[in-house]
DNA sequence: CTCAGAGTTCAAGTAACCTTGAAGATAGTC
DNA sequence: GACTATCTTCAAGGTTACTTGAACTCTGAG
């Protein structure tokens, strides 16, 4: 298919130009160079670029990202085999992610008021902000 | 109750004592001080930075942190229904979150290989990568 | 062939979120 | 009273994720 300038690659994924420039730098994405060194894009570099986004948005570092992208190969576009093992590989750890905003929405709701949240057993069972008192590790809050 | 020094409540937290301080700067926990000039925290602001560390987790930022923070009086330590109000304030910004995880999950699951992820409409509708061939404002890609 | 718009590299800058280091003061134990 | 861990401030440094600017080159329409 036609290959994608950077600037049409950018503007269709809604990203800046020096942005792509700065994932191809990171390996995020890969190019082919015209006669005059100038980048060119395969049409499937859009859904990289879109993953990229999206992951990032959902909390995940370009690093992360780019261990995912990695396994997908650079001379062809991936097929949806491709992707998929890359979301079954995921899922553990956006499930993560949903499990940590459910447990602040949780806390938040009816129980960060009550102590609980400073104590490693909630405060019901555990009545008397008593933690630190009494030696201990000390509780990390809300980890992981 | 018994006041926390910085290196109390960092320990407790589970944080450096120089994000406390970075914190205190940003206005996101407060503190009296010694006569000697230390500073000493109250119990409840374990509370606060417990609170913060569990937003920065799910992809919100220090400033989205503060604007809350920002309702809760700063002279006694919040109520049940503080929090609650928070709580209530922050629920579609959280829900927003996890929707674009599951959004993530599902594109990658099933939809991402097949096309879609880079037309406004699925390909199985419209069938041929036609997107930015016949001009349209490009694709911005699972936006927002 | 010309010429504007788009592309190139490289270095430096920016913003968020902290950490590190220097130089010194405080606090609680013996 | 001394000793040591912990505290203070302030400036500078670090990481991630880019953006900006300068100086220059390429591409493609006319």
């Amino acid at each position: 298919m036609t290959l994608l300038t950077i600037g049409q690659l950018a503007e269709r994924a809604g990203v800046a130009t020096s942005a792509i420039r700065f994932y191809e730098d990171k390996g995020l994405v890969h190019s082919t160079r015209t006669t005059g060194n100038q980048r060119r894009y395969e049409q499937s570099t859009l859904r990289r670029v879109a993953f990229v986004r999206a992951a990032q948005r959902v909390g995940l570092s370009l690093d992360e990202v780019a261990a995912a992208l990695a396994t997908l190969p650079d001379n062809r576009a991936p097929t949806k085999a491709d992707w998929h093992r890359i979301s079954r590989d995921w899922k553990p750890r956006l499930e993560e992610q949903v499990r940590r905003i459910r447990l602040l929405e949780q806390r938040l709701d009816s129980c960060i008021g009550c102590g609980c949240l400073s104590m490693k057993t909630c405060s019901l069972m555990n009545p008397g902000d008593v933690i630190g008192e009494h030696g201990g590790t000390g509780a990390v809050l809300l980890e992981p």
